[in-house]
DNA sequence: TTATTAATCTACTAAATCTATAGGGTTTGT
DNA sequence: ACAAACCCTATAGATTTAGTAGATTAATAA
């Protein structure tokens, strides 16, 4: 199941790909707007924001603001950063791969490769979808 | 990501899918075989069983056997089982759906929208794959 | 018949990790 | 001075992943 963290991100995300100018907007206006606790909120931004995805400006008319354009972000990238691998078990992430202790051949492990099928569809799903798809709801 | 749990419960059905009869077979046979500590297994075999998946015998010779032929076990019930809902978020799952306290209108949520893509995709893997197809591994 | 053994079943506990915040202080730009 | 991001700490609650202890049941050997 995706976190909170993970859902309250990327709805942060399509407020800010909403926008129709790119000055910086404040966490308490996106907190109110989504039904956010604010200092969740806070945390979730900051990550985004030291991941390349966001930009900030502190003080007066300060706030957050996207770094590209919503179609030049992937979900992939989204969903990684905020919710970790895309795949369902590490032995069959691309990205944070781990070996799995209890299995001695990956290629003869049934759920190894039921979940590469898992992957390889999801994966393609958040390679075909940007932030601007997600913004056009 | 998946549950040792659900890895775990998926292994021990596959190691009692791929038994040439179908005679019961001991907890700790298959925790050898594959690595699983005895009695988490044992509690999630329980489950299985309790979900109408699996039977068991007490005493001498006992243990635990499929109730049903591989081929006749889609993935969609041992997720469910194991894992619970296969969506990301309850608010597009089929089986456990419950409605987001944040969101106003579904409709308009951008990440259910995309979550509901992910689902159906996820939902036809699991639902084109039995229990049968892991054991031909 | 009785004792033994092998196995499931039940219940409780516990450590570790993750989640979703809350509080308060610091820094920086206007 | 003020407003806003930034940063650090703590924490309650839930979940995961087991471990421990013992009860129950059934087959078998004596």
């Amino acid at each position: 199941m995706l976190s909170k963290k993970t859902k309250y991100g990327i709805k942060a995300l399509t407020f800010l790909g909403k926008q129709k100018d790119n000055t910086p907007v404040a966490i308490a206006s996106i907190s109110k707007s989504e039904n956010i606790s604010l200092k969740f909120l806070e945390s979730i931004l900051l990550t985004l924001r030291k991941n390349g995805i966001l930009g900030s400006k502190k003080g007066k008319g300060g706030g957050y603001y996207l770094l590209k354009s919503p179609s030049d972000i992937p979900m992939t990238a989204i969903m990684r950063i905020l919710e970790g691998p895309i795949s369902m078990v590490p032995c069959v992430s691309l990205n944070f791969y781990e070996k799995c202790a209890d299995c001695p051949d990956e290629n003869a492990c049934a759920v190894h490769n039921l979940m590469i099928k898992v992957r390889d569809n999801t994966l393609e799903i958040f390679r075909n979808t940007s932030l601007a798809d997600l913004c056009n709801c």
